[in-house]
DNA sequence: GGCCGAAATGGACGCTTGTCCATTTGTGAC
DNA sequence: GTCACAAATGGACAAGCGTCCATTTCGGCC
């Protein structure tokens, strides 16, 4: 009856949206399919039209998020000078930015991580920060790691990758459970003050340098 | 009383033990009153005879979890070395250690921090690291950073603690997330890589050091 | 041995859960 | 206009949930 045309593949991602959505405000304890399509605001059945089940809908909003984090991350690395100090200086700047890193983005990105356990789909997108990010990072060490007179540049890379990772993750949760007292600058100063700690030739307390020496 | 009472207290602490257990094997979502009775070895009722409710036994379950983190920690700081960088040492060494964190202790601790939105009760001891740890590790480095010629020491200390704070919870969840994976040793050279990086005259990469400079 | 009150039991309650399916609605082809 | 089929609906279902409470068990005291 309405002529505004009801569009067939859209409420698939209506209900990845809802989903999120709801994930981020009560939990996924909370997320029922009840609640979950009360936000839609479509019918009880559309979840197993468009999805095998409501754990599949629940992988489905979890690559959805894995995605755009990824799409984003991309996307400023791309925009990045090439010079490896500048890439990794993207990726952080990017991970710790307003658009980034917001309170549903950390929330959703920690339930999926604890859901893993209870729903096994959800596996290849509960971990943000995998393999993928990680070569980034290694990769851009190394070029550092390897004009230097370390004595082994390789593990090196591998151990400020980790380390930096972690931290990354670790202001992530900090985030979530603090939210009003986080101060994204702050933040990205205490990432930039280890890395001109370990890398004094290449960071400084506010980024990346170009090679002073 | 008799020592030997078929004690009041003990059932308690079962369902406790009970709980924890199974959130870390299958995960809050699926631990189920019925879940947790049947771990316990006990009847439905006794849930509501030691607790109000479900969530207060969650609640309880929380508490002796962080207890145990906090007696644990203070345990191996009352036995280190009163120079601040040991007592840092010692804090660090033992959140990595194997006592400190085993596989259950990690997911616990993660699924607390994600069930704090469902389960209010559980706020006060959901986040681990929370103010109590910060002021250790406060106090230390600002005793650090007072002696060097830092133009604002207090801000260099809280920068050093969230930083730290940070990448031991970030070391937790990739812990959690790649267990066969993870390397204790490589964890803590890690942590003491960055500080070496910033305080080079009170950490090494091995950990603290006496005072050299 | 008999009694009392606390400890412990487990069946039953009303609700919510995820799933299913018999219908209805809407669109494009002919 | 009519047909065919996919999209969408929402009521019904059994299973499982957290909670409650009438009943039974049991140790310590007279």
């Amino acid at each position: 009856m309405p002529n505004d045309l009801p569009p067939r593949q859209d409420n698939r991602q209506i209900l990845i949206d809802a989903t999120l959505a709801s994930i981020a405000q009560i939990g996924l304890i909370r997320t029922s399919v009840t609640e979950i399509i009360a936000r839609a605001g479509l019918s009880r059945g559309m979840i197993h039209l468009h999805f095998e089940s409501k754990e599949s809908l629940l992988a489905a909003a979890a690559e959805h998020s894995y995605d755009r984090y990824y799409n984003r991350l991309e996307d400023h690395l791309n925009h990045s000078k090439t010079a490896p100090q500048f890439r990794i200086e993207a990726l952080v700047l990017c991970d710790l930015s307003e658009d980034g890193l917001t309170e549903d983005i950390a929330r959703t990105n920690h339930e999926f991580q604890s859901a893993t356990r209870a729903f096994p789909l959800l596996a290849p997108f509960s971990d943000t920060r995998d393999a993928r990010l990680r070569t980034y990072f290694e990769r851009a060490f190394e070029e550092i790691t390897r004009e230097l007179e370390d004595p082994d540049p390789a593990l090196a890379a591998r151990d400020l990758t980790t380390g930096l990772v972690a931290m990354m993750e670790g202001l992530w949760v900090d985030f979530l459970l603090h939210p009003q007292d986080f101060d994204r600058q702050k933040a990205a100063r205490i990432v930039f003050r280890m890395l001109a700690g370990a890398l004094p030739g290449h960071f400084g307390l506010l980024g990346a340098r170009h090679r002073a020496a």
